[in-house]
DNA sequence: TGGAAATAATAACACTGTTAAGTAATTTTA
DNA sequence: TAAAATTACTTAACAGTGTTATTATTTCCA
């Protein structure tokens, strides 16, 4: 039964025809440009096509915001896969997540903050993209227990604590929270936070 | 020219009536509840009425965030004042805001996470609340540093890693991102990371 | 080849924020 | 006091949104 093959196939070419549209138009002209009108209009459909290949928009936004875990994983990945030092690897973990927040803050919206991803009525693991990119942060901080580093202290605990603080860092500033500091110190501002903060963790003992 | 008077007082009047029935709104049935028809229909006017007193719906929902940091601030404000202890009235503070976070989720969105209220067009400083409330924290950051806790730091840098801290544990959980722990250990780990910090910040020394 | 199944489009529903134009009441001016 | 001007508000409409029901077309298999 090839031709059953074949449509599930080309099924599956239309769904990725339409996330990556959809990704396409929301990295070009933002997050409310992305209306399924607009979509249907870039890949000459009818409106309601879409809705023979999501169940609906939240739907869809659902698999656009897993493409944005993967490519923050692969970055993550990417960029400790030559450090050895535990220590080192766990300070560029930190610094790739904030840079990926701070230079892709429509990806790190759709990821962290949007609702629709997260309403959508799956039976598979909702979370499941955001869970695997946890697990990096998790690994990392175990390995640095491993090592010698945060002696004493639980390693769930401890990647909260970490996720807290660079979420917050990200978050605050891509929705424009940071307003009462001087554009001209607002960048050294969570910077010097940031090092504090790493600086406060090396330190951490029982 | 005592019609003026009243005319004017019974302009702000209808301003307070329409942001109160839309928090009203907003608190019983959620914030995607809050049109403007809705808010209309409350009050039994016209939806257009409402643009007599507000330029659109971004400055209503401006004026709608003032009043939740208004509430922050007094709850803060009022948490601390009979404590002594600088590190005690820091502690406080921070239980206090998460607190507030975690019991009015739709407010809290409101102030820290929604767009809306920080793309009004409006001459006043447009932060102006949040900075109020932001003050509050600096202000105890440094009477920590005058009671000799965080030698050799500044306020500033230290004030916004806590904020960022307190505001990444909220903000997450209200935006649902922490399915990844089961619902029982997920209020024990946002306290343990919680407790952890604080212990972190209390040991801080040059 | 005919009927079933999959795919897609059209039309419509019930919403949204917002603007232009019109109305009625009130206040000011001549 | 009567006309003019201002104020307060409504109606109607525009352009957009997600979504559903209905209808038409195409594709596939017995």
């Amino acid at each position: 039964m090839a031709i059953i093959d074949r449509k599930e196939r080309e099924r599956e070419d239309k769904r990725k025809l339409i996330i990556s549209t959809a990704t396409k138009l929301f990295r070009e002209q933002g997050f409310e440009k992305v209306s399924l009108r607009n979509i249907a209009e870039a890949i000459e459909y009818s409106p309601t096509m879409i809705y023979l290949y999501f169940k609906d928009k939240n739907e869809l936004f659902y698999y656009m915001h897993a493409e944005g875990f993967r490519m923050l994983r692969k970055q993550l990945e990417s960029a400790t896969e030559n450090i050895e030092d535990a220590w080192l690897r766990f300070c560029k973990l930190g610094e790739v997540y904030i840079k990926f927040g701070l230079e892709n803050p429509e990806y790190y919206e759709l990821m962290f903050i949007t609702s629709a991803p997260m309403q959508t009525e799956m039976t598979e693991d909702i979370w499941h993209e955001g869970f695997m990119t946890h697990i990096c942060l998790e690994t990392e901080v175990k390995n640095c227990i491993l090592h010698g580093y945060f002696a004493g202290h639980d390693y769930k605990v401890l990647s909260l604590m970490v996720w807290c603080q660079v979420h917050g860092l990200v978050s605050l500033f891509i929705k424009d929270r940071m307003r009462m500091y001087q554009e001209t110190e607002r960048e050294k501002l969570m910077e010097q936070s940031t090092n504090l903060f790493m600086q406060l963790v090396n330190k951490l003992y029982d």
